[in-house]
DNA sequence: CCGAATTGGTTGCATCTGTAACGGTCGATT
DNA sequence: AATCGACCGTTACAGATGCAACCAATTCGG
């Protein structure tokens, strides 16, 4: 009884694996146009979404690591998408915000995902839709709450 | 309408964010306890599993890089791990295997991995483990089939 | 107040990763 | 049987990654 593991049945397993088959076709579509690396367009995307964000929230926001972060937040500032400002009150922190060249890229890209997302969509059923956004939030929030 | 993409709705990122938090903290253990990497430990608990495999089955099944699976299987089989067996009809293809003390290994995780899949689903509520399940199924189906 | 602990962010370093190119094997076509 | 194309698996190389250590600024505790 427990000398074997389900692996198509334990949740790490079934994430990563999704996870990877999803996201690396939509990857490579943005690599191949932008030239961007996936931290690099979660960052944009994350700004593009919430506008001035520090690179701390922007890593909470995405289970992206700190140091992953800051190489995109590096890599989109050299680029001129992007603009640092050091808060005034405490100069530890970052305020980051698109530039205008930042958010037109943005705006390019938002369709382009947005087509993506429509079409893993059309792939499921209505019923199968509703609860894969039930069952994903329930262990976003489980995930958020339990750390 | 068109001008911003919710990420919090966006699959692709929803997955890999879910993937990463659930996955980094167990991932930390075997990787403290048996210096095993993701692409190790997965090759270890695919063949734990299902016995007999080749590299390339085992990449089919966990969405892995082929070259992943290759550098897993030379870092198992230098700690005595694993086996490869050239395969004598085809001499492409090589049998991978768990040696005696590779299985131990394997039964040894297992129940660690069954602990921390029960954590999960204890924070899950019954509806909501039911609804993941059938949601994550469907979208599995999907990403198989549509590729 | 002052030193200790904490926080935001960066960097050195070793390791991991994907891409592309490759060597070796097989099957089909001719 | 020679050739072409497909397939399995490896590797060189450039780039991405995580960890730990770090700097600087802030907050906490006495």
């Amino acid at each position: 009884m427990d000398d074997v593991l389900e692996l198509e049945r334990f949740l790490p397993y079934r994430l990563n694996r999704l996870a990877e088959a999803v996201s690396r076709d939509f990857a490579r579509t943005y690599r191949e146009r932008l030239g961007l690396t996936r931290p690099e367009w979660r960052l944009l995307a994350t700004l593009g979404q919430f506008g001035t964000m520090t690179a701390t929230a922007v890593g909470a926001h995405s289970a992206m690591h700190k140091t992953k972060v800051s190489r995109a937040v590096a890599a989109l500032e050299k680029r001129g998408w992007l603009a640092r400002a050091t808060d005034t009150d405490d100069r530890r922190i970052e305020r980051l915000t698109l530039t205008s060249r930042g958010a037109a890229t943005y705006r390019d890209m938002v369709p382009v995902a947005k087509a993506f997302e429509a079409r893993i969509d059309a792939m499921l059923g209505k019923q199968e839709r509703a609860a894969l956004a039930r069952g994903l939030a329930a262990l976003e929030k489980a995930v958020a709450g339990g750390s």
